[in-house]
DNA sequence: ATTATCTATAGATCTATAGATAATGC
DNA sequence: ATTATCTATAGATCTATAGATAATGC
């Protein structure tokens, strides 16, 4: 399923992911230009340049620009939310949790394609089209705090949680930023134990 | 000195800051609108009326829309850099001038009339306008390394410090994001024991 | 008949420059 | 004479829509 129909059309270009639906060619090619070279700065003519198509058939996609942004953002948090999700129903200590999700979450982010959390700092996302993408965003920072609350004892109401959710989206810009990282895996174990002592677990 | 000049033609509207140069209202107004807007939704047209002149007026003060963001980027790093340095003269105890900067960083974060930390972010500061903001803001970041080192007391290659580094900004997307936030005294002092516990200090 | 593209374009911008003008300062 | 504005505009976009067309599927 999936990859190039056999009907409409042909397209001007070359396809960018054989593979791939055309949506997903929008998307990818949407998620590197807006990734690198920024939201505004990126028109609808060159993510069609990139996927092989004229500008206005990315319409048939997807009804505005700012739609496309959006299903990107939200592909970026679902996974982790989901995993946050699942976490909850399992039988783990509270430490045993936050590090899974930590070390989940940094492996998205630093394993995505297209360095797409940068956008989360966008103003323009406090707009409309991004409702659903701000909602589960902040339901992943409260999988945070509940972890981390549940990791210190205390009855929280402290900012730890958000300390601990910002220290984990900071390796975006790490990223972006340094000129080498080390292994996903490396690097996500690493946060992952620098939320516990933030957490201020072992004592 | 600054304030309202007597000569010159005089402005079509009323001006934003009776007490700033034409200058210092410019880049409060941008600040304004990019943080809270974004940097590209925002137009020369909507920073020059809010400051009360022309679209082309604003060209007389600034070359480029870039060469304002460059400037508010710079003034935002600016007073930490500057303030870790005087920090690196003085005789403290690493874990004190780790505290202390991190204390000044978030007053710095929080205090600004506008959350201009958000454009940190923007994948358009990697262009050339932005050499120097960049070149800045990595020297904050290694006076942040070389004391976070200092505390572990680690020979140090690892990640601990740049994650310090990317918890002290997360205030900047906490200011975004959350309803209610601490007062800045009290969130800097609750980050900045956040750093201690990270840099892993009193064991 | 349906699908996915194409061409063409309306209409609305937007940044930056050129040159004029209304103040004050000397 | 100098300064800080103004008016006017060139030239280059940019997003989204309307309607045509080239494929396959039935």
């Amino acid at each position: 399923m999936s990859s190039a129909p056999s009907v409409g059309r042909p397209r001007s270009g070359a396809r960018r992911l054989p593979a791939g639906t055309a949506r997903e060619e929008i998307l990818d090619a949407a998620a590197e230009l807006f990734s690198e070279r920024g939201y505004a700065a990126t028109s609808t003519r060159m993510i069609a340049e990139m996927v092989g198509v004229r500008q206005a058939s990315l319409y048939y996609h997807f009804s505005t620009k700012e739609q496309i942004l959006a299903e990107l953002l939200e592909s970026t948090v679902r996974p982790s939310l989901t995993y946050a999700e699942q976490l909850a129903q399992q039988a783990l200590s509270p430490a045993d949790a936050l590090q899974a999700l930590v070390r989940y979450d940094v492996g998205i982010l630093l394993g995505a394609r297209w360095n797409v959390g940068i956008l989360y700092a966008l103003p323009e996302i406090a707009t409309e089209p991004f409702t659903r993408f701000r909602a589960e965003r902040e339901q992943l920072r409260s999988a945070y705090r509940r972890l981390v609350a549940a990791v210190a004892g205390t009855p929280t109401a402290d900012v730890t949680g958000d300390l601990v959710f910002g220290m984990v989206e900071s390796v975006i810009g790490m990223r972006r930023d340094l000129p080498a990282l080390p292994p996903p895996d490396q690097l996500g174990q690493s946060v992952a134990d620098a939320a516990l002592r933030l957490a201020g677990s072992p004592r």
